[in-house]
DNA sequence: CAGCGTGACTGAAGCGCTTCAGAATGTCCA
DNA sequence: TGGACATTCTGAAGCGCTTCAGTCACGCTG
């Protein structure tokens, strides 16, 4: 059991009787010597035991690693609650994935991010950062270690790249679609961020300092359609399917109680779904709800959630074309429309802008989903 | 914005006027060198914008690289898609991460696991295998490597550590539950398993051949306390909600139509419950449904979830121990019972299991969990 | 005062690979 | 026949860091 040394690429050199340079040649430039003497060395290095030169020295001698540290705001099991992560991480990793990058993943820790440590200890090539809140230490070690980086729902960060959706937007449709429904008695369901640790109800002004800016502009989104309306704003206390649950459950206990609740993610509607239920209350009948991303479980819930939908493959994907785009030495230029379209997206190509050489910003388009979670007031 | 070449050790050394291997020293062993010295080093790489040892180099020299690969089955967004994955995958990531290691994401490619060559190319310390196929090319990649493995409810592959859950038994108390409620016409719902690539009816034999360990378990567990009744197999065509609803479906529409229904994760289970409601049929009134892991969503449907209920947090934190232990270079002993119980399961501490000492294999404990989804007859 | 233990720092040998500028040999055509 | 090219392979210089065996100076002890 007890194994000699794993052989390297001189024990092969050797074997064969060539330079350490025609071996390497024959697994990376296999164009450099005849194709005999490299069957040789393929088969001699079978025979030892050699599985091909080593990741980590071919990273040091060519400087790139095939990794990308993807940093999330909080643990690995609340993070992926959301599907729209896995969905977004998927179309990215299958962008990535045939040159030969895989994620690194590094969970967020108590402030809302990876450490710092964790950031500067990683290898990989470039960075891409998550919906974290602004100003977590993760972004200044990406930002000292000199590494590409690719933010996702989260403020453009200057020499970065970022994509994101058009949250006002979204939120304004979902807003006017309840209000043209009749509805004057709104609640607006928040993610955690950061402003009440403990969630709870918070005012407008309060909720506009926001550590995320998501929740910030999906807030403005939605009361800028709500003139002369009763609003209710009510922020989890975490990520945790049950801190939801809670949240629902205050926001429906409100007196008087909202006829209509506009919550930032399906996760959070799914949520006041769930409460609605084990109240009595009837959805649409009694209340009206709506979420944010049409993540797949939107579809499946009864009554089935409206919400607005964002094209997280595309969001995804495009990330992935970012990436490519940075690590090849480009300036995060935004793909082309043609990869944006190819993303499946029905509708136009969402909006674009290029702010200088160093940093682009692409956002994925929105649009409303009717389904049966929403009824007249 | 062209900047120079990043500053390295070296140019810290010059600039602070010390050797290389006191500069090393300030990173790595504070207590070689004199605090005063360790400051000014420390201040100096700050004012050259040194960000620290370059983590490949670093690799490199000590041969580690602080990364756990994790070998997957499927896509990302598939692999995530089942709450079971998050959560111990979380579990094993709080283990480990206090001694610096992250997770290097390898999802599945067309067959079953990641392509051996990802493996190989992989900068990591050792690999992790969730519930692979049996015989993928990535696990002979992992070996080929020399890479120290745990595997997660997968069979044992010699030299690697294992954990997993009491999946026969599980399936057992599942069964006899609902044989006790005087059912006697069933359904067993399986993951996709390879043996009909396509989904659909399966029949014990074949099902016996499953590629997954877990499902030839489970499924034998269901059959032991099924003698003299009707069973009608069927398998998902994939891993996504929608073939789960497909199967789910087919099962509910056999002729005639089983009175409970078997599932081998609560996915499969929630999909039933789907279909059942979309087809009018009563749970438990018409049909009832048990599922298996006793994962979050479990008990927040209508009906809640009967289920088996294993530990995923303890199976991840027992894997993540098992990794520890084989970085430290031990044999994969299983962790101590402390730590078993530690893992907050208030049952026996499952049976474990030394097999020479190159190998072993820890189980979780299993208990049904009785809630609403199941009745009488 | 010789001898010695100690704290602080250094030199240099790797870690395993890539890559680039040649060297060696063979080929082809004028 | 001889020079211009290809083709195939090699030597050696890194990539940036860790680490171990010292070296050096200093203060202490007997």
């Amino acid at each position: 059991m007890t194994r000699r040394r794993r052989p390297t690429l001189d024990d092969v050199a050797d074997a064969v009787g060539v330079s350490r340079a025609t071996v390497s040649n024959a697994y990376n430039r296999p164009d450099q010597l005849s194709a005999r003497l490299r069957d040789q060395v393929l088969r001699v290095a079978a025979e030892l035991g050699y599985a091909g030169p080593d990741p980590t020295a071919r990273s040091l001698a060519t400087s790139r690693t095939g990794a990308i540290a993807v940093l999330l705001d909080t643990s690995l099991s609340t993070a992926f609650s959301d599907p729209a992560l896995s969905l977004t991480l998927d179309a990215l990793a299958r962008v990535v994935d045939p040159r030969g990058h895989a994620l690194l993943l590094l969970p967020g820790g108590a402030h809302g991010g990876p450490p710092a440590e964790r950031v500067l200890g990683a290898q990989a090539d470039i960075a891409v950062a998550y919906s974290l809140a602004d100003g977590v230490a993760a972004l200044d070690a990406v930002r000292t270690r000199g590494l590409p980086l690719v933010v996702i729902d989260q403020p453009l960060v200057p020499g970065a790249a970022r994509v994101g959706c058009q949250d006002r937007l979204g939120a304004a449709l979902a807003a006017r679609h309840l209000r043209e429904l009749g509805h004057r008695r709104f609640g607006i369901f928040a993610a955690h961020s950061h402003v009440r640790p403990g969630g709870g109800a918070l005012t407008a002004a309060e909720a506009a300092g926001a550590a995320f800016r998501d929740t910030r502009e999906r807030l403005a989104g939605y009361l800028g359609e709500l003139d002369s309306c009763e609003v209710v704003l009510h922020e989890a206390a975490g990520l945790s399917a049950e801190s939801a649950l809670d949240g629902a459950f205050a926001l429906l206990g409100a007196v008087p109680r909202p006829t209509a609740v506009l919550c930032m993610s399906d996760q959070l509607a799914l949520a006041v779904l769930a409460a609605a239920r084990q109240l009595g209350i009837a959805v649409p009948g009694e209340v009206s709800v709506a979420g944010f991303d049409d993540s797949p479980p939107a579809s499946w819930s009864s009554p089935p959630l409206t919400t607005v939908r964002q094209d997280l493959v595309a969001k995804g994907r495009i990330a992935g074309e970012l990436v490519l785009s940075l690590l090849d030495g480009g300036s995060g230029a935004v793909p082309t429309a043609g990869s944006v379209s190819a993303a499946g997206s029905m509708s136009a190509a969402g909006s674009v802008s290029a702010a200088g050489s160093a940093s682009a910003s692409a956002e994925v388009p929105v649009s409303l989903v009717v389904r049966g979670s929403t009824g007249p007031a």
